[in-house]
RNA sequence: UGGGCGAUCGUUCAAUGGUAGGACAGUGCCCUUUGGAGGCACUUAUCCAGGUUCGAAUCCUGGUCGCCCAGCCA
């Protein structure tokens, strides 16, 4: 495995109960001469989510750390849900967050050892066919509370239940006739290990196997042991499986293999975000969103195409950490890391998003010159450019007031403010131009070029401006959040997730006026939008028609202002 | 109501028997050719009750609260 990001800004790395643990391992060497092995371990039945990518930092993170390997493992064993279009996706997402895998595996390779397992499992009296229904297997089973009671079938003999297992993988009965059991406890107060399902008939293709198999193994039936055949000595995965570990442990033992040893930790939430596959998938196929990759969507697809980075990700989700505590983290926290990441690497630009024609009366009609601009002022290195001025300008609508309310600090009739590298203006009036549409006029100094007055005044503002002539057209798409409420699963009776959907997540702007420069950005392309915000270029865009993705605003701390002033 | 896991600022993560600290958010000030960024300051926390100890967020006991488990899903 290599981490193509060891590189990237520093993420102090608080310690955490798993590095301490792998830590304490390798001091007691509990795996011996064993290198650090994990594994990313996805079921390829939907696309990977920012929750994954927590799991993914953890899983090649820690091996990396420890100067282990990591394997991308696809959990392939329910032949009804999953997809190859899944298994590309997800090696698509991996690769993008910066890593490699050491080998790539399936469950469904090991599909003909297991079997072999199952047989030695039969044969050692461990495990029995059941002839009891879905059903009757359920109400068997007991409650929470109650035990449950043995299955009619449980001691039928070693004999038959291997001839039986071996006809149910022949393809002699149909689906939910029969399943293949673990002999354990039906009494026992967990109920992983009441009996648990270790196969179950599917005539079902399978996207990798076909229809090589009609019998397919339960995810805790295949989980431990192919963390075993790979000499998994850290098989980290989230906490709803804690109960699992005891029947991970049994198999294991009861087979004699590597002992690969699971340890779990929380799953990641986070504010006004849903992180669940299944709704994903309703909010793709009922059309509430464009697409999996939408850039509203958590998934690393939708983030990636908003315009987030790997890197941003990964300072994130090491500030995160990882406890065994489950909670939510704010929204806010990610998009933090996002904008620091951003800020530091982002090429600025300057786009009008709603255009106002501004007239410099005292600038010479058909003159036009080029203003130096720097492209990044948090880096030096990045150099500057030429910007397009000239007498008639676009400017942000809400940059102008005609009565400006306090504290606002943009122009006004007879303000003074900077038009950013450019020259102090003062707004004489407002006109109707010729098609109707609001202009508003204003003077210039000419000697202050470049954006300083040579006399030393001030100005309270600095504004982003476009020469009209020069501009090109582009469409805008803002994004807000996809729901309104923290968590998106807050509903009324009867109510669903759906009722919490923002009806304004995305705003298309049709006609925004950007500076020439940006008619050659290409897709992916970063830039942030001064005083506006962090764009990036969507696949979606033509070499004629630009289209941008506004991946976050930038903070605006007079949009606080204007809103505790009206409250 | 059986079992498992957990509980520290509003949120998140630290502190591994010895000064409860960082980040996000918030508030105020400074600075600023982005009302961005940056700087400084401030506010706020050990679930409760007992116990052990010179000393407890940490160990023990008993509560309380939260999450997970009754798929032939993973």
């Amino acid at each position: 495995m290599t981490n193509a990001n060891t590189e990237s800004p520093e993420v102090s790395a608080p310690s955490n109960f798993l590095r301490e643990q792998i830590a304490e391992d390798v001091r007691t060497r509990k795996f011996g001469d064993a290198v650090i092995q994990t594994r990313f371990p996805p079921e390829p039945n939907g696309y990977l989510h920012i929750g994954h990518a927590k799991a993914i930092f953890l899983d090649f993170g820690l091996a990396d750390e420890f100067g282990g390997k990591t394997n991308l493992r696809f959990d392939d064993t329910n032949p009804e849900k999953e997809e190859t279009e899944y298994v590309e996706s997800i090696m698509k997402d991996v690769r993008w967050l910066g890593f490699e895998w050491e080998k790539l595996r399936y469950a469904s390779d090991y599909f003909a050892q297991l079997y072999e397992w199952a047989l030695q499992l039969i044969k050692a009296g461990k495990a029995y066919v059941d002839d009891l229904s879905a059903e009757e297997i359920r109400r068997y089973r007991g409650t929470l509370t109650e035990p449950g009671r043995d299955s009619p079938y449980r001691n039928r003999a070693v004999e038959e239940n291997l001839d039986l297992f071996e006809r149910m993988k022949a393809g002699e009965f149909p689906d939910g006739s029969r399943v293949l059991r673990a002999k354990i406890d039906m009494a026992s107060p967990n109920l992983n290990l009441r009996d648990p399902v270790m196969y179950r008939i599917l005539h079902a293709t399978h996207h990798r196997t076909g229809d090589a198999w009609c019998i397919y193994p339960m995810y805790d039936f295949a989980h431990g042991q192919s963390d075993s055949i790979e000499k998994v000595t850290h098989s980290m995965c989230t906490l709803e499986f804690a109960d699992h570990q005891p029947l991970y442990k049994w198999y294991i033992a009861q087979l004699g293999i590597f002992p690969s040893q699971q340890i779990e930790f929380d799953r990641l939430n986070l504010t006004y975000t849903l992180l669940s596959k299944r709704r994903l998938l309703q909010l793709v196929e009922e059309g509430h969103v464009r697409g999996w990759d939408d850039p509203r969507m958590p998934t690393l697809s939708g983030i990636r195409r908003r315009g987030f980075t790997p890197e941003a990700i990964r300072a994130f989700v090491a500030s995160v950490g990882a406890t065994r505590t489950n909670g939510i983290v704010d929204i806010e926290m990610l998009e933090h890391f996002q904008r620091d990441d951003l800020n530091r690497r982002a090429a600025r630009a300057m786009a009008v998003l709603r255009p106002l024609k501004l007239v410099i009366d005292n600038y010479p009609e058909g003159q036009e010159e080029l203003v130096e601009v720097a492209n990044n002022p948090e880096d030096a290195s990045a150099g500057t450019r030429g910007v397009p001025f000239s007498r008639e300008l676009f400017i942000e609508q809400e940059d102008f007031r005609e009565t400006p309310p306090p504290k606002y600090y943009r122009l006004s009739p007879g303000k003074e403010v900077r038009l950013r590298n450019a020259y102090f203006i003062t707004a004489t009036s407002v006109q109707r131009s010729a098609d109707g549409s609001l202009e508003v006029h204003c003077t210039y100094d000419p000697k202050s070029r470049g954006g300083n007055s040579p006399d030393g005044r001030k100005v309270k503002s600095t504004m982003h401006w476009v020469s009209a002539r020069h501009a090109i057209t582009a469409e805008i798409r803002l994004y807000d959040k996809l729901f309104l409420k923290p968590d998106p699963g807050d509903v009324a009776e009867g109510g669903s997730f759906l009722d919490n959907l923002n009806p304004s997540s995305l705003e298309i702007v049709s006609d925004a006026k950007l500076e020439p420069s940006l008619g050659s950005a290409k897709p992916g392309d970063r830039f942030q939008f001064e005083r506006v915000g962090y764009f990036c270029v969507d696949p979606d865009s033509s070499e004629t028609r630009k289209i941008f993705n506004r991946t976050l605003a930038l903070k605006d701390s007079w949009a606080k202002i204007e809103k505790k002033a009206e409250s």
